[in-house]
DNA sequence: CGCCTATTTGATCTGATTCAAACAATGTGG
DNA sequence: CCACATTGTTTGAATCAGATCAAATAGGCG
């Protein structure tokens, strides 16, 4: 089912058009991008601190992050990233890898390397744009991310968190019927909220008792979005979608475009 | 003296020059950008949530911060920027604010029309790329932060922090003898590390009393760098900065803001 | 001096951590 | 289909880092 993606860059194309204005001339430029495919195992990591790559991943399908250790050996996670997403386009111009970036789940990626992705962006500076905006959104993804593990209390970085989740995935067609994927486990949602297990345990318990969502066995299931937001405070504004991010929240089956 | 800016645009062009390697023609673009000169009272904001902004503010003199605010009225500092810096570079190609910006000192700024950046970006795909490059080291940066939040203990927090400060100070040859400027208050510290007043006062007297660093009256002032760096676990890869950042750290002489 | 803001300290409380262990779910090989 | 291993979830109990409340200093400055 979900044959989302016959053609792997679309999942890019579908992203950059959620957050961007691309030409149909444009869009066929990027999917004529030359594209290594490859299969992850959930927990490969793809590219390690201190490392050059020489090429970005794509990811298609599945899961991957971003994360980091303290000098203590202590684990933060600092960002997931859904089909569509360039989680290590940072390094077309940071040349050296400050964190780790890993699969979650099994997944598919395409590697675009960095030469022809350099090019391209000489000679089309929309579609460059198109890509620093991303990366801009993943700065202020951060900055929202700041907030809540600073400011705050346990429930509402994850009622905040669980919004984010659900409306990035509703931009690129990702939810049905109020749910959507969260594959991930409550010792790597820990650590990317930067507490304890066993408190995001309990925090959790107290999340499903209010009853506006549930989340097991790696699906989310949003019963009240307006609560959820209302408790967590959640304003989409940071994510910066080109529709405005909420709006597409009703979208019956939800795709952005028409991949046939 | 210290008449280290004559022309305002240096304060970039040497920021710039830090972290890429800019021809003597592109540096020359930069300085002829038309610039609007303007003074900042200490506390003044320069662009708040939800405004969209037709222009950068890229700082001169003295130190700017973006914060953002809880629903529930909590404030968390983002980032603390220094002469050199366009803290809301970001505004270019998001065009609503998603947090504020504003001058924790007096300072001195120069405003840059969103439209001549742009023009420039599109002529000078080498200036897009160093301004790109930038805005990735801030979301580096905001990495490193969120690491020091969710997994650092207090003081090593503290520590990693004043690194941060010394090391990206001294790269644009603002630190002297060891000491450079902090001219933010303890409840700023606070606020941008996500802790109570109280307890980053407390923790102050431990970070004094290990006898690495004294911070007072905003200048920072390092004994002993090898062991804050060690205490803190600080890796300044996440810089970016050129030429390494810790290498230049014995410049003789520099003074950043002589505002008399 | 008097006002205002910033720093410091004390006392108390609690959100969150750690340690430990039980359970549940899934998968493997025999 | 079962025994066993593995990983993920849940719960209990003890403890602590850090928050909150309250108030006393200490500077700056007109």
């Amino acid at each position: 089912m979900t044959p989302l993606l016959q053609d792997p860059m679309q999942a890019l194309v579908r992203r950059l058009n959620a957050i961007s204005n691309l030409t149909h001339e444009e869009q066929q430029i990027i999917l004529a991008l030359p594209a290594m495919p490859r299969h992850l195992r959930a927990g490969f990591d793809v590219a390690s601190e201190g490392e050059k790559p020489d090429r970005c991943a794509l990811v298609v399908s599945g899961w991957l992050c971003r994360y980091k250790f303290t000098g203590a050996g202590r684990k933060q996670i600092l960002s997931f990233h859904i089909p569509g997403d360039i989680p290590d386009l940072q390094s077309l111009l940071l040349r050296t890898m400050d964190h780790n970036l890993a699969a979650i789940t099994d997944a598919r990626i395409v590697y675009l390397q960095h030469d022809s992705l350099r090019e391209t962006c000489f000679s089309q500076p929309k579609i460059a744009q198109a890509l620093w905006r991303d990366t801009l959104i993943d700065a202020a993804t951060y900055r929202e991310w700041m907030l809540g593990m600073g400011r705050r209390p346990a429930l509402q970085h994850m009622a905040h968190f669980l919004c984010e989740i659900f409306v990035r995935q509703n931009a690129i067609g990702a939810t049905f019927d109020g749910r959507c994927d969260l594959p991930i486990s409550q010792a790597e949602m820990a650590d990317a909220f930067g507490m304890s297990l066993v408190h995001l345990n309990r925090t959790l318990r107290e999340m499903r008792k209010t009853g506006l969502v549930d989340w097991s066995h790696g699906r989310l299931a949003v019963y009240d979005f307006k609560g959820l937001q209302k408790l967590s405070g959640f304003d989409p504004t940071y994510l910066h979608l080109a529709a405005g991010g909420q709006k597409a929240k009703m979208a019956p089956l939800a795709r952005t475009n028409g991949a046939k």
